[in-house]
DNA sequence: TTGTAAGCGTTATCAC
DNA sequence: GTGATAACGCTTACAA
């Protein structure tokens, strides 16, 4: 490395770009066969005799060959890469999902390809139109897509959803069941008697399932319960929702995400508010950070990661690809009590 | 969309693929004409008659045509595709570079195909390598890669590096100096007399040019100063130099960024300190979260979406390509004053 | 301005 | 088991 002190702004000369790369041809030459045995050895091992297989590799290795995705995606179709479409690539919840995809696929030797679609719908479809013509498989992280779209694609190429169910594609969503029970049992036990949820997008799939689970369990526990407000899905989203939370009463309140959740409570706080003396928080998600904020957020942890193994594959499962079948798939959610939630004002 | 409470675990039918695309044979005949002239007409408009020309548009709207993009790259060896390889997608640091280069980039009607290093300089080659058989262009942000490596990379395609300087190669850094000589005078003016500095990787150029720009400026302030302690670039590497740090009996701390400056302040603070009232720290970058944190944190500010913006126009500026010279550009830092320093211990 | 034809580097389908 | 040879879909001299 240079030296930092060297820093500084100018120009300098550059190196030329390199020849062209050594082909199939080159090594049919150099070990004395045809090409189209060279491409036998190289793909399909196995369909040649051992000492030619030997020749060919030690050819392909003295030239330093490397195939040429473009001219074997021309009559193959594939490129061993993979799309991944997250919302919000800005949002720590789409880390370890992407983590995850990414890991799953460079252990079978395919490559992610990674977009976002700034949570717009349209966004959206543009880069999965973009991206089908180049990859294998399509992996949608929480789309704002309609079904009939997603439907579509999925009639191009393999597609999976993450944290979303559409008849007809395969999906892997966290189940928000188990988080919601632990929490709305820990909030009736503490003395809340009437409790908020701040939504998420319109359309966004997770938010929905997400309130109707918090519902029927507050109505099981004879809990009050109301969607309060909705709004983007990120901290200034959640601060926007202050004001009508404030007003609605609550003693304990849900927000879609841990963003949200952290907007709604700094900007509460500003105001003067005590959390969780005054009002409990949670969010969900459990992302990166959200423990740093004073008192540290609770949450329903998501398994982010395992999301994005499991969708990767999924959707790369040949087996589940050529047989047809929609697989569906569900991964557990947990409760994180940390500080911003407690007994309801008022309880003893 | 189905609704939420139909999600379950389960199997059901698949849409069948499409058949294949239409080509510019299809279109030609369609319309009547060769299909070189297709191919002329959908790339370089303006080399075919105005008639012929919307003939052909015509014929491709009707039939939904999309270029196969690899039937393209076949002859050209451009993919309309450029890499970026960034340290680790998980540090927020990095979400804005991203955000920044995927803008410019879909802005020239590129698409971004991003990999992760994790830190380290053995996958970083590996994803390089393989980045670039697929990519037009290459960008590597705060690459761990020896600078032979970084110039042997250019060597087969342009590639720029983000907060790095190496030889011969195009590259554009935050400039440390304008935040941290603000820093420093800061920290003057509050009494501090001994400042320690915690490093990040050894492999980190950035971290090498924020301490001795650091150092520098306190020797100019005849303030004492030193490296203390070094390690990953995480609120784990930051929580893990708590102990030194806390021996090293320094009024002020400046961490090599914001995630290690959140986890010593979490670490010491743990441990009883009082920040700032018993030490001050400060981080660099400002990343998301920086102010979620009590206090919240003092940060030297980089503009990391316009970095990304910038290595993007610049790999893919073409005259700068093609003329053979290195751009170098810096862009400005700025202080950002927060909760987490202040007057030093013991100074009124 | 438009047509002809030769690649680009692989894979796949034949024979042998 | 291996060798010819025709795709794959597009670009690009070169002719017309």
């Amino acid at each position: 490395m240079s030296n930092p002190t060297m820093a500084g702004s100018g120009k300098g000369g550059r190196a030329p770009r390199a020849k062209s790369a050594a082909t199939i041809y080159d090594i049919a030459e150099l070990a004395g066969v045809n090409p189209s045995t060279v491409s036998r050895a190289l793909s399909k091992p196995g369909r040649v005799s051992a000492k030619t297989q030997q020749k060919i590799l030690d050819a392909a290795e003295e030239l330093n060959y490397h195939v040429n995705i473009f001219a074997r995606a021309l009559p193959t179709g594939k490129t061993q890469t993979v799309g991944l479409i997250v919302a919000d690539i800005t949002n720590p919840a789409f880390f370890d999902i992407i983590r995850g995809a990414e890991t799953a696929a460079s252990d079978r030797g395919y490559t992610l390809m990674l977009a976002e679609s700034t949570e717009s719908a349209e966004h959206e479809l543009t880069a999965a139109k973009r991206m089908l013509a180049t990859v294998d498989a399509l992996i949608l992280a929480s789309p704002r897509l309609a079904d009939e779209e997603i439907q579509a694609l999925a009639r191009k190429k393999p597609v999976v959803v993450t944290n979303r169910r559409v008849a007809g594609v395969g999906s892997v969503v966290a189940d928000t069941e188990a988080g919601v029970a632990d929490a709305v049992r820990h909030l009736a036990d503490m003395g809340h008697g009437s409790i908020a949820y701040v939504a998420g997008p319109d359309r966004s799939w997770m938010s929905r399932l997400r309130w109707e689970t918090i519902k029927e369990r507050c109505d099981w526990h004879g809990i009050a319960v109301a969607t309060v407000a909705a709004g983007a899905p990120t901290v200034d989203g959640g601060r926007r929702a202050a004001a009508v939370v404030r007003k609605a009463g609550a003693t304990a309140v849900f927000c879609y995400n841990d963003l949200m959740a952290i907007g709604l409570m700094r900007e509460l706080q500003a105001a003067g508010m005590n959390v969780p003396g005054d009002l409990s928080i949670l969010g969900f998600d459990n992302i990166f950070g959200s423990d740093f904020t004073t008192p540290p957020l609770s949450t329903i942890k998501s398994p982010l990661r395992e999301l994005g193994v499991a969708a990767m594959a999924m959707v790369l499962d040949e087996t589940v690809q050529e047989s047809g079948i929609t697989m569906e798939s569900t991964l557990t959610t947990e409760l994180v009590l940390r500080g911003s939630t407690g007994r309801a004002a008022g309880h003893s």
